[in-house]
DNA sequence: ATGTCCAGACGATCTGGA
């Protein structure tokens, strides 16, 4: 019997309200089994869970009015929640962190925060939600069964994943501070997939709106996900659905995904 | 400093954030 094969995506909508037909149209083209979302920019009341839920989706979302907010959607079923918020600093009202359980995968979706302008208390902030995140990562690398940690990193890995390494030299998402939490998630044992995929190829997954970025694919790869050795064993494929950066009036971000053989429903 | 877009506000343009 041929194995199931579940694609797992993460994409910045830079406002859902502004970005709904993009996603819906998103969804019923590519048909992603599960879905995590950033920059929702909306409240908890206004999220569209109607519109989403007619397009086949369950969800879980955190709003919050005008910045962040993060989501989790569900082809066929509704996501099992398991954490809403990093833990570690309970005086922080970002909505940054969601995870659940979807189709026998856990998810975490995040938004980390982009740290500009740096040096101060943004890039401050930055580096410690990073500690943060890599605090609960260690907690959910070596587990037994599949886990996925997908998102809005901010951060530039290497140079190989910027147009122009030299004209951001300073930015916030290339300092080897960033960097250096970027490789301690990986020093724990996560794959980073389009890399493990791809190899030295370019890819971007961000264009930002300045100076025709889009058109000249002057990009970043900034969204990532991250795969714990169990699921990383079950990757097949990954990639940038660029087209949706394609269409008029369109995020920064492009949806970036992977492609995974389903966990077994007996479980190992 | 620049560039562009989103959301919100005592709004018919400004601000903060990215």
């Amino acid at each position: 019997m041929p194995a199931r094969l579940l694609k797992i995506a993460t994409y910045n909508v830079n406002g859902i309200g502004a970005r709904l037909p993009h996603l819906l149209a998103w969804l019923q083209r590519e048909q992603p089994d599960i879905v995590g979302l950033q920059e929702l920019k909306c409240s908890q009341d206004a999220f569209p869970q109607a519109a989403i839920a007619q397009a086949g989706y369950g969800a879980i979302w955190q709003g919050q009015r005008a910045w962040n907010g993060v989501a989790l959607l569900a082809r066929g079923q509704d996501p099992v929640e398991s954490r809403r918020g990093l833990p570690g600093d309970p005086g922080d009202g970002q909505s940054r962190y969601i995870e659940a359980a979807i189709h026998g995968i856990v998810v975490g979706c995040l938004y980390a925060p982009n740290g500009n302008p740096q040096p101060g208390p943004k890039f401050d902030y930055k580096l410690q939600w990073m500690a943060r995140l890599a605090r609960h990562a260690r907690t959910l690398v070596e587990l037994p069964h599949p886990v996925a940690l997908i998102g809005d990193y901010n951060v530039v890995p290497t140079d190989a994943d910027i147009y122009d390494p030299k004209g951001w030299r300073r930015d916030a998402l290339l300092q080897p501070q960033s960097r250096q939490a970027f490789a301690e998630l990986l020093a724990q044992g996560w794959t980073d997939a389009l890399r493990q995929v791809h190899g030295d190829a370019r890819i971007y997954t961000f264009w930002d709106y300045f100076r025709q970025h889009w058109p000249r694919d002057r990009g970043l790869r900034i969204d990532h996900l991250l795969l714990n050795p169990v699921l990383a064993a079950a990757l097949r494929d990954a990639g940038v659905d660029r087209w949706v950066r394609d269409l008029e009036k369109a995020s920064d971000h492009a949806p970036t995904w992977v492609q995974v053989q389903a966990p077994s429903r007996t479980g190992k």
